[in-house]
Formats: structure tokens, sequence, C-alpha cells
DNA sequence: GCTAATCTCTGTATCGATTCAGACTGGATC
DNA sequence: GATCCAGTCTGAATCGATACAGAGATTAGC
């Protein structure tokens, strides 16, 4: 059994008090004392006060949480999400403050647990799914958190770091729009939750459920409109998972249909470069020109001549911790909105004349 | 305030006991009474068992800490170690378990505090610098640990999983020997501490600290020791951090020198990479023709064409978290070497006839 | 009908520290 | 010589839960 404080207190024949300040506050005992409780405790074998009662005693702990509303090792995986992390990390860095990755089991109940049991002082949310649930447990917990979902619901003062999701993806789609493209697929991951790969027949874009999802089929939608295509015109395709290969199965089969789209945007890079996947896995001759845009503009973006929306992701999750560790004294402050730009690579351009 | 579980139990008017009981325990109390509590929990706003509290009381955390020692931003950076993480993002998500990922301040002491004061149950150590001090700690707080790295002074109930870096640098050299090269750099993230970019002189192999790094450069001295090169013929540099830039800095100098390398060969694929940039920065006419190896195997490899030894990074990151999380009875299982393969691309050819 | 087993629930001890009001000492101040 | 103060150290209260032995009430077994 590994000693106590107490043990230590003992040895030296002082308080627990005296201790605990030979730890915590050097300044309150004499140095010559602080030396032999600190020797003792070595002697002991002591390991330093017990992070966890400390932290109970305390009433913070001294790590943020960082959520993924899907599978942790999703996370590392898209490389988006990578970058976010890069500027968590960087943050918490400054802040001397560690960052906790909780895993969330399928199950919601679980999940819910999950949410309920991490030991952290507050919560970045990285949505990648409904996460209304997630924010409800975090609330009751009274835990401060930022998300980088803009939702219609939230309330003025909470924080939130992201772009406008719409206008960003509206530039993407006028490009293409510009270049003449009219038989257009949208491509997006889960667009309704639940839905097998393959193209997918909405009402309306507000059906969907994810606000970043619909923030960006909007925007694609607006570009078009303003041409003259309506939302039933458009083929929207919904992809179960944001990765290249669900991507290229998704879209595989569209292209041997009677009229092709010409163009497709992507909901992200990754759903991006599965499309190009998909086109490079059919043999030369029956090889459709496709333009292309992705979202993101994650470094494989440029490595493939992608065409797409860059936002600053380091930053975002920079910023996201900063907020969450460094609150503003204005609320205002607590909503920031960064900058999007529509980086034109090779996979886009004119319709090809057939 | 938050109202804690002896505020629940007083507005049920049952026991803090049967409260604690509906959450963990749900078999030691009545469905018709677990409800009620759980109802009243929800009406006075009672968040659920505080995580730390929980924690003190039962002896564990929940969580296994991953400790890089160098910048946080670092492991989010290297894609080998993003990889890594995956992995043991996948055996954390299995067990139920999160992942805290601990910054260290530059500073030794800070940094022992930060090892000290971490919530968990357990580190996962990524070695990318000296760690002894580290291990030290972690032994001190008697919690269990798996380290990435062999050495030497290992004792053998340690938990280990890894691969053997000497034999895996072998196989890449002999493969550089075997096309005839005979004038080769090696090429090393931080040799020693605190040692400028560039050529180093150092009187063997085993004068390196870091024992990744000394198992794949005794590795590379070994090949070229059997086709008669010895350790003082070879041209060791140096890099300060593991990173494109910093190899292509720390080699450019290097083919404009009398008698160039033909062969570079690089401690990772980074480095490797930064090697090929800095050839490719140079016009084309005056761009030598180098034979590059590297080592890792991350995805840029493929892509970049560089000959390279794969090593599994996600399978190391799974199993390291896997032995710390469920260890094997039997301490001889908790020594895990991984298997390697030299893959050669187009990045290493035969020496050029001049 | 009596003992044993089962089900619920309670009370107390405990996890390992931090906090803060105050006790004590030995100068400095006037 | 009384007062004040700064510097050290102590003790009790507290953070918010869980563990475990055991008390009562029921049910089961024979």
């Amino acid at each position: 059994m590994k000693p106590t404080l107490q043990a230590v207190a003992d040895a030296v024949g002082v308080s627990r008090s005296t201790v605990s300040n030979a730890y915590s506050r050097p300044d309150q005992l004499s140095a010559t004392l602080r030396e032999r409780i600190l020797d003792a405790a070595r002697q002991l074998g002591y390991p330093g006060p017990n992070p966890t009662a400390r932290s109970l005693r305390r009433g913070f702990v001294g790590s943020i949480g960082v959520l993924f509303t899907s599978q942790l090792s999703y996370a590392f995986t898209d490389p988006f999400a990578v970058r976010f992390l890069a500027g968590v990390g960087a943050a918490a860095e400054r802040h001397g403050t560690s960052m906790l990755l909780v895993p969330l089991p399928r199950a919601v109940t679980d999940a819910r647990q999950a949410v309920e049991n991490a030991a952290v002082d507050g919560f970045c949310v990285y949505c990648v799914a409904d996460e209304e649930w997630a924010l409800d447990v975090i609330r009751q917990r009274g835990l401060p958190f930022v998300s980088t979902a803009a939702r219609d619901d939230a309330s003025a003062d909470e924080r939130f770091v992201g772009i406008d999701e719409r206008a960003a993806a509206r530039s993407a789609a006028a490009h293409v729009a510009g270049l003449g493209h009219r038989r257009v697929a949208l491509l997006a991951d889960s667009v309704l939750p639940d839905t097998p790969a393959g193209p997918l027949t909405l009402a309306g874009v507000d059906q969907v459920p994810h606000p970043t999802t619909r923030g960006r089929l909007s925007g694609f939608a607006d570009a078009f409109a303003e041409v003259g295509v309506g939302w039933a015109e458009l083929t929207l395709v919904n992809v179960p998972g944001n990765s290249r290969p669900a991507a290229a199965a998704a879209i595989a089969g569209l292209f041997d249909q009677p009229a092709p789209p010409t163009a497709v945007l992507a909901g992200s890079d990754v759903l991006a470069l599965g499309v190009l996947d998909a086109l490079a896995a059919r043999p030369a001759h029956d090889r459709p020109t496709v333009s292309v845009t992705g979202f993101d503009d994650v470094p494989e973006a440029a490595a493939a001549g992608l065409t797409t929306v860059r936002q600053p992701a380091e930053e975002k999750g920079r910023i996201a911790a900063e907020l969450l560790l460094d609150p503003p004294a204005d609320a205002a402050a607590g909503h920031v909105l960064l900058p999007t730009a529509l980086v034109v690579r090779g996979s886009t351009g004119p319709v090809p004349r057939s």
C-alpha cells in the first residue's frame, strides 16, 4: 500500500496540513521544514498528493473533455478532426491542462453515462452527429462547453466557434454552377440517421437533422436555385460514415444512370476523395469527366488537386479550447466565426460537351 | 450549487447508500424505490454521482494516460503517432475507458508534476525522447504502464510492445547497400539532445541516448559494416525535431559537398519525406539522384513512392492499450514484438554512374 | 411452525487530500 | 512594556461519494 500524506506527516511529526502545504504552498512553511518533509516523503516512497483526492477537495480537475459523437477511432481517421485536435492540444498545452478523449458507446444510455462520468472541467464538443443529448447531459452537470456546430436553439451565452457553413458551401456550388453544371449530385455523410448508402429523396433540406450537414446542403442548394435549378432537380446521395470507401461505394452506381451528374459536391474532402477514388477505379475508356468539390481543405486535398472550401482546422480547435479555458468576459466574444475560402484546383472544370 | 447525493436522499427520505445504489447497483434495491429516487434526482437537477468523488472512493479512475515526451501538438502532427493513437483509442473504446493526453511542460520539474498529477489508472508511454524520468514518476506512483521503446534496463515484468528496431533498420540498409551505395548519410531526429541541425561526428552509435534512434542507427551501421563500410565512413546528420521542414533544412547543404552521399537513410518517413522535399526544391539540372529510405510506412510514404520499413502503427497502439487494460497473466506475454517488412518503392535505386 | 435464505435498506467508516480560522513565537514599533 | 505584525504551524471541517456489515421484514423449505 502506498503511503498517504498522513503517513508522511506522522513520520516527520507534523500535521497533515503542513505536509500538504509543503507540496502546494511552499510559502506557508519554513524552507528547512519543507525540505525535511520532502526528504521523508522520498524515503517513504510517497508518490505526492493523490490527484483524485486533490481534485475532489479543490473542486476542479485540470482537464477538458473532447467529445466526438461517433467512434473515438474516427477522430484519428478523419484528417480534419486530427487537425482540430492538434489545435485543442496546443491550447491545452498553453494552459497546462490535459485533454480527455471520451469514447461514446453506441447505445445512447451508455453514452449518456460516459459523459456523466467524465472527470473534466468542461467540454469541447466536436460534432459529427446529433449531439443534443450530449449537450443536455453537460448542461445538467453544470459544466461549461464550447460547441463547433451552430444550432438554432443555442442560447446567447453558449460559446461557439465555427464557420458560416451555408455561405461557405454556397461559394463552392456557385463556382460549379458558374462552370455550367446543371446535373449535380450532392454527397453528404449521414443525411438521415440509419439510412442506406446511395441516392435519397428528401422533400426539403430542412429535413436534415444535423446542423452542419444541413447548412452545407442549404448552401449548395442556394447557389443552384439562383441559376434556376431547384432542390428537386438535385440528386442527393447519402453516405453512411465519413470515409473514402463509403463515399466511393455510395456514388459508384450513379455514373451508369441515363443522365449522370456532371458534378458532385461533397460535404467533406474525405467524401470528395472517395468520389475521385470511385472514378479512378473505372477503366479509362469508361471514365466520365466529372467535376468534384470537397470541403475543409485537408492536406490530402492539395495533393489530389481537389477544389474545396478551406476552413482553419487547427484554429478552430485552438479557439474552442481557449474559449473554454479562458472565457471572454464579453458574451459576444464567445461566439467566433472563422473565415473560409474557396480553393479552386484541378478537380473542377467546365461541363464536357458530349 | 448543484445538489449532492445527500440532497436526493433527504428529498426521498432514504439513506445516502440507497441513492448511491440506485445509480451504481440497481439490483440492490426495489425497482419502484429506484424509480422514485431517479425521479427525485431529475426534479432536483442532480447531475448524477460526482465522477471525482466516485474515483476517490473506488480507487480507480477509468481512464488511461498517453504520454508523449514532447509537445502534445506533435502527437497530432506525426502521422505515425496519430495512427498509434487511433489504435489506443480503439482499445480504450472496447474497454469503456477514456484516454487522457497529458501535455508536458519543457521544464523537467514541471513535467514531472504533470505526470504526478494526471488522474489515470496507467500509462501508455509513447517515447519520442528520453523518458526515464517519466517512467520513474510512474513507478513511484505505483501505476502500471506499457512502453513502446525497448530499454536495456527494463525489468522482466515491464510490459512492452514494439519492434526489433535494429533488425528492421538493417533490412532497409541492406537493401540500399545491395544497390551498391557506399557513400551514405544517416538522418535521425535528436541524435543528441540540444544539438544543432546538420552533420555530426559521433565516436560510436552507443553514444545515442534514445533507445529507438540508437536501435535504428545500429541497424543501419550493421548492414554497412557487412559490406566494409565502417561507422566513421557514414555521415550522421542530426535533425532537431521530427518534421519535414526540419529534415529538409538539415540535409540541404549536404549535396553541395565534394563527395555527396548517394543515399540517405532516414530514421522516420517524415524525415525521409523532408529529404525528398529538399531534393525537389533544387532546380532540375542540379538535382542529384539520391536513394532515400524512410521508416514506419505512414500513408504519405506510399503516395511519395518512398522505400521504407513498415511497422503496424495502429496495432502497436491497440496492443499497448490492451496490455495495460487487460494484462496477460503470463509475464512473457506482456512483451510483444511486432513484425516489420521492408517495402521497396521508387525512392531507392542503383548508384548512378557519373 | 420454525429455521434458513432472500430481499431491502441503513449507518458508519473510509477514500486522501485542502482549507481556513486561529494558536503560538519572536521580533519590531512607539 | 503594551501592541501589533509577520511568520509558522495545527485541528477540525469538508469535498461527494462507495463499501460493508448488519438490521428487519418476507419468503421458502420441510
